[in-house]
DNA sequence: GTCTATAAAGGGATAGAC
DNA sequence: GTCTATCCCTTTATAGAC
C-alpha cells in the first residue's frame, strides 16, 4: 500500500515535470514512463488513460495555485500589499511550471468541452478578489483610474508572458539561463511600478504564505 | 502552371488558418487537406513533408510581421508615434493569427534546434529599433526612466498575452466573442497609457502602412 | 497535377503471466 | 503491483495508375 502511493505519485510528478516544466505538450505515455523509470503499462494501471493522467495533474496544479492566491486575497492587508504578494506567488508559480498555460490553452483549443469543469469553478475568481478593493483604491485617490478588467489583464500579461515566451526573450536579448533568471527577478519591481505608477516599498515582512 | 501556384497557395493559406487561427497545433495533414478540399497526397507533392509545410508558413508569417514592423521603425516619426503605430500593427497581426506564438513556442520546446534559422535573423531586431530612441526619450525628460528590455517585454506582454490566452480571458470575464473584440480594441489606449503614463493623442493620421 | 492504394512507424490501451 | 505481448487505430509518407 505504501508502494502503491509511491508509484502513483512518482508518475504524477514526472508528468508535471514533462508537460509543465519541459513544455513537451505532446509527450507520449512512453516518454513519461521512461522519464519516471517505470513500465508504460503502469500509467494505464493507475490512471486508465493518458487523458485521465492529464486531468489529474492539471487539477492538482490549478488547485494549488488557487489556494495560494485565495489565502493572499482573503487577508486584511492593504490592496497594494496584496498585489505585491500576488506578484511574488504568481511569478514563482509560473517559474515552476512555465508551460502550464500553453498546455491548457492548447488543450482547450483541441477540445473546448474537455475542461469546462476546471473553468466553471475558476470563473470570476480574480474579479471578486480585485474589483472591489481596486475601485475603492481609485475612489480614494490612491491610484490613477483604470478599468479593473484591463488592470487584471495587464498584471497577468506582464507576469505570464515573459515565462511563456522564455525562448523568445532569451534569444532576443541573448540571455543565458542565469541572465534570464536575473531578468525575471527584476520584474516584480517593474510590474509594480507600471501598475501603480510608484515604486514598490522596500519592506517585505512575511512573503511565505500557506 | 497557373493551377500549380493556385493549389500550393491554397494549401499554405489553409494551413495558416488551421494552425494559427484555429489553434489546432496538432492538426494532421488529413485535417488540412480536408479543410482545403484537396487530396492529402498533394500536400506531400508540394511540400514533401508536414514539417516542411510548417516551416514554409511559419517563415512567411514571421517575415510579413517583421516587414511591417521594420517599415514603421525605419521612418522619421517621433518615438511615441512609432510605438503607437506598432501597437496597431502588432495587435492586428496577433488578432489575425492569435495562436502563432503558442505554436512557435510549442515547436521550439519539442525540438530546440529546429528553428534556429528563424531566430538568428530576428535577433536584436526589436533592440535596434527601440533602445536608442527610448534612451533619448528618457534623457530628454519625455518619459519616466525604465530599463529598455523591460519596456520591450512589458509592451509585448500586454499586446500578446490577451490574444494567446483568449479562452482564459473570455471565461474569466464571461465575454462572448463580440465583447472580447471590444475589449481588445480598447487595449491600444490602455497599453499606451501604461507605457508612457499619458493618454494616447487623438489624431491618428496614416495607420495604413505598406 | 491529381488520385488510390499501401507501406511503415508510432502510440494508446488491454489481456494475461508472474 | 508490475511486466510482456499484442491488438487496433491513426498518421505520415511514397509508389504507381490515370
Amino acid at each position: 500500500m505504501g508502494e502503491n502511493q509511491q508509484t502513483e505519485k512518482l508518475i504524477k510528478e514526472t508528468a508535471k515535470r514533462v508537460f509543465f516544466q519541459k513544455g513537451l505538450l505532446n509527450a507520449t505515455t512512453q516518454q513519461i514512463a521512461d522519464e519516471a523509470g517505470v513500465n508504460r503499462a503502469l500509467i494505464h494501471y493507475y490512471f486508465r488513460s493518458r487523458d485521465q493522467l492529464f486531468k489529474a495533474i492539471l487539477e492538482e496544479a490549478v488547485n494549488e495555485t488557487r489556494n495560494k492566491v485565495d489565502s493572499i486575497f482573503n487577508s486584511d492587508e492593504p490592496f497594494k500589499v496584496k498585489i505585491s504578494k500576488y506578484l511574488d506567488v504568481f511569478i514563482d508559480r509560473n517559474a515552476e511550471f512555465p508551460y502550464m498555460q500553453n498546455f491548457i490553452i492548447t488543450e482547450i483549443m483541441q477540445d473546448p468541452e474537455k475542461m469546462k469543469e476546471h473553468f466553471s469553478r475558476k470563473r470570476n475568481h480574480m474579479l471578486k478578489h480585485i474589483v472591489p478593493p481596486l475601485t475603492k483604491e481609485i475612489e480614494s485617490g490612491n491610484m490613477d483610474p483604470i478599468d479593473p478588467e484591463h488592470f487584471i489583464v495587464n498584471m497577468m500579461s506582464m507576469c505570464s508572458y515573459p515565462l511563456v515566451a522564455k525562448p523568445f526573450i532569451q534569444n532576443m536579448f541573448s540571455y543565458d539561463d542565469k541572465m534570464y533568471r536575473k531578468f525575471l527577478k527584476e520584474r516584480k519591481q517593474v510590474i509594480y511600478k507600471v501598475l501603480f505608477n510608484e515604486d514598490l516599498p522596500e519592506q517585505q515582512p512575511t512573503i511565505s504564505n500557506s
